[in-house]
DNA sequence: AAAGGTTGATATATCGTTATATCAGTTGTC
DNA sequence: GACAACTGATATAACGATATATCAACCTTT
């Protein structure tokens, strides 16, 4: 026959130490006027009796709630676990929890995370959107006054904002190519026309146009190394004089590179190629991937501290943040082969 | 001057559809007797205050909390996003949210954390435990009484378990590159002894001693693709006779095959190596990855479900899952070259 | 028509905290 | 010695919900 514990609560440590309890609150918290006797005995028995606090029912009675939601776009990718680790780091300095849930870019799915996020009361949100993110959430959002902040895919003016430069970055990305020497060069990746990669590839035409040419080739694909493989063999199937690839990102380059090598082509040679994101792969592939770092760590920061500057002004305008990305050439990229 | 809604409660509804508190509550929630007028008045109420319920202040009532907590050693590692996707399925199905912390292996981060969600309500923990884990921790956890999942990591009897059948699994593998003529292997990879490498290790040497071949080679590294690139270059610089690599993760055997493509050897043709986990990059990697694949999903799904179980009924005894992994050949290993 | 049952709602207490008000003693001031 | 100020604690109410008890009105039944 064994004793059974509930979870000690105020009330349970105020009886152990003989106080009331609004006295152990106070104690734990270190606020009001406690004699230092008192204060020992009290923290003894909290002690003894593992005490934790409930800190949702704190949070209900104090409104100062400590927990915040990520709806991100893809949980596998390394990239975004380099920003998730910048935001929590920067958050738990705080003092606040952060949840991530997997969005997988499903506007319903994700609408439904973050109606639960409400729901479990949640006091910001930070939020990669899907493409079609429908209306109902946004007028959720605003019905509730939850301090939100969109990542990378910019949505609504009325949300505060961390994106990348990914205009400059992808013009400047192409014009290393263009310098190289290539003249026919195809934007290939992504299959939804995110507000990320329209404003890639307007970098990309950008710099084309900047440089003379023009009949820009691009050519969508799921932003996954299996999709860029595939994609890249039909590609350089139908448009045999291209000879660059400016990727959506990362896995696409990396699939791309991979179907070069099963054709006995060299990417940076024969084909040259350069990704998105800097991921962990990019270095370690055979031949290193020429890619731009978009520094995942310092988005994941600013996107915390634009979050904490919102719940402490909620009604400031809104910021739209823009950092900056830097090409990082390698080997994948080298001068127009010439026969 | 704008006006100041606050986030609509009960109370709020109530009002607006001219009934009493508890009287919303149960039409919302669909129990009592209520007449069909007064349901459609405060549903209407509700819609049109875009009322959403606070759950933490409802489970501190009705006691039914429906939070978890999953503390997982990695976040960027594919493996593990499809190990949360089964998790998370399955208890989204079940009305449950879940959070997830990237726990590092960083035992004294991974105590904070768990501490963290117990103060935060959580009603189940799931805990990938690093290698040196504090006994404050398993104190903890004893006396709050959090029903709580190990995964991958055994480390307490107390607590129900999830893993991979490490021994065999690895058993298996070692004997196919046995069978295929090797002689001389090595185990590459892991820089902690966790219970998974050990037992991967002992499989890896129970199936070297069952075919008459000793002096197994354990070469420990950390596991990710850059580490094993370089472990595997000191290896095979080391152990020149050494023709097929076990390795730790598949992190670790593509860091080996970037390694081997350096020195100009190709996978499967000059040395033999295989994996384990079977993430979405060994199948794409060129040559692709033999590895074995321990279906995450399923793992994923079998934790929730054991969570579920003991949520339901605490005092049951304690139950440990192991389950199957199976060997997937591809095109890095093959019969030992003859010189 | 009095007793009993059903219906559809409300009153009240409670979960574990914290905010605010209150209070009994002690100390200090002139 | 009366009044004020301070000290160290407690009493009470509230956060937003749900559980339980209660209740008025209406419908049966004999």
């Amino acid at each position: 026959m064994r004793h059974f514990h509930r979870k000690p609560t105020l009330s349970t440590v105020a009886a152990a130490a003989g106080v009331s309890v609004p006295t152990v609150s106070q104690v734990l918290r270190g606020t009001g006027r406690i004699s230092e006797a008192t204060r020992v005995r009290v923290l003894q028995a909290a002690e003894d009796l593992h005490y934790v606090q409930d800190s949702r029912a704190a949070a209900m009675r104090s409104g100062d709630n400590r927990e915040v939601g990520f709806v991100i776009n893809q949980l596998g990718n390394p990239f975004n676990a380099e920003v998730i680790s910048g935001v929590v780091d920067s958050l738990e300095r705080e003092g606040y929890l952060v949840s991530i849930l997997d969005g997988r870019d499903d506007p319903d799915l994700q609408a439904n995370q973050l109606e639960t996020f409400i729901k479990h009361g949640r006091c910001g949100l930070l939020w990669v959107p899907a493409t079609k993110t429908p209306d109902r959430i946004l007028r959720l959002l605003d019905r509730q006054r939850v301090p939100t902040v969109t990542f990378l895919r910019h949505i609504d003016d009325r949300f505060d904002h961390v994106g990348i430069r990914n205009c400059e970055a992808t013009g400047l990305a192409t014009q290393h190519l263009i310098e190289l020497g290539h003249t026919r060069l195809a934007y290939l990746g992504g299959d939804e026309m995110t507000t990320v990669r329209r404003d890639r590839i307007s970098g990309f035409e950008r710099s084309l146009k900047a440089a003379g040419l023009r009949d820009a080739v691009v050519w969508p694909c799921a932003d996954n190394k299996l999709a860029g493989l595939e994609a890249t063999l039909r590609l350089i199937d139908t448009h045999r004089d291209i000879s660059a690839l400016v990727c959506n990102g990362d896995m696409v380059a990396l699939g791309a590179c991979s179907a070069l090598q099963r054709l006995g082509k060299t990417p940076g040679r024969d084909i040259s190629v350069i990704g998105f994101d800097d991921i962990q792969d990019a270095a370690v592939a055979t031949p290193a991937l020429t890619t731009v770092c978009a520094r995942p760590k310092e988005l994941g920061a600013a996107l915390a501290d634009l979050l904490l500057t919102r719940i402490a002004s909620p009604d400031a305008a809104p910021v739209r943040l823009q950092l900056p990305a830097e090409l990082i050439v390698r080997q994948t990229t080298g001068a127009k082969a010439c026969y």
